[in-house]
DNA sequence: GTGGTCTAGACCACG
DNA sequence: GTGGTCTAGACCACT
């Protein structure tokens, strides 16, 4: 069963959007595998306080992804192949450092220093 | 005069908030200084392809913040002392970075894993 | 008993609300009398490739209504007097002809052209 | 523009399909034209009492039928060529009068009993 | 003002 | 219990 435990949501970016990421996430990092089981859209719905509407839209774009496989009035699963995880993984991966990199360039920052500021924050965060 | 020239608009994340976002970066990253001339928002509708009502709404809310001041018909200028500088600059730095290493700790990378990505990233990226 | 043979799911319209619509015809039409059987939800199920479910929602509404009764563990029955199919038939006549008479006022068609496709599409129909 | 005064909503049919319905009617009457204006989602929805995006919703089924065209920010409009008339008004009074005929042969009607209680009661009916 | 989208809640049909 | 759909309200971007 996929873990939202510790799932906080963001402030203005669509939370379908951040649910999809948060499945991906855990597809890039092999927690979760293929055949496993969904949380149900009530379940996620009520565990994060948000629409059970919400939790389907983001299972609806994730099985037009073919990453989920929903049947009506039974339980859905994931459907994660090799390739797909790897695909997944160096999307996220590439595309979020990209995006931080960009980032810092912007704020200034020369490399040591962005590298720096992220190597004392990997520390100081919750787990490894 | 506070510059646009590499802007280029995200995903679903709401446009005036990137305009704001924008326009922090360059006041954290010294590019933007105090008593700055803001672009008028039909030069900076019109550069963006984006409708003048979401560049007032950016503008209404960093007036609120007070770091745009804006006397009615003439240009809007920053105004932004260094306490407010240091602020937004932390702001931001932390902010992002503690994303991304959010992000690639649910990725499973470690430390150097996700150093090293963002190490070689850095030299492709645009400019310096 | 009951029959369903030529009963066929409309598009939208809920299914435990046709099946009613489906038994009151019956019932104003004359082929369902008082005390008659009505058929168990898994046959009707079966044979509608229906979930008992649905079968089970519509008995239930028809029996708050007092035209079925059902002895729990035993077959039920039809509970209808004459008032009661007075009732059913008026409603189901005057209420049906009434909808078909309004939507072709608004499709402007004069009464004679109404009458008269209605007519031609009496003789193509199925039975009589 | 399109009217839609003496507009009544239905039972448990769904309100986006009734409002499609209404229009299709309209344009099989000859009430609507060709670019003619559409009544806005708030307009609408406000005289209703119903929700904008149920409306929106029957626009964007009625803009895949190529019935209306929308444009974001602007007013939208119809778009009914001569043969798209013909088409839809064919399928609507075959289709209603079909399902009337029907059900008045469930009922145990005869064809001039049936055809009697709708001409007695389109006498009965608001205008002609 | 306009249409487009995101989030929300209730209901239907299914296993 | 499950997923699918309809209705609802608020917000965003555009004319």
């Amino acid at each position: 069963m996929i873990s939202f435990e510790d799932f906080v949501l963001g402030d203005g970016y669509p939370i379908y959007l951040q649910i999809i990421r948060h499945i991906k996430q855990g597809i890039a990092a092999g927690a979760i595998g293929h055949q496993e089981e969904v949380p149900s859209r009530r379940v996620l719905s009520a565990l994060l306080g948000v629409n059970p509407n919400t939790i389907q839209k983001a299972y609806h774009m994730l099985e037009d992804e073919g990453i989920i496989v929903s049947r009506s009035g039974a339980k859905s699963y994931t459907s994660v192949d090799e390739d797909t995880v790897q695909h997944i993984r160096r999307e996220l991966q590439a595309g979020d450092t990209a995006v931080w990199v960009e980032a810092m360039k912007r704020l200034g920052l020369s490399r040591d220093q962005a590298l720096g500021l992220a190597a004392d924050l990997w520390e100081k965060g919750p787990e490894n």
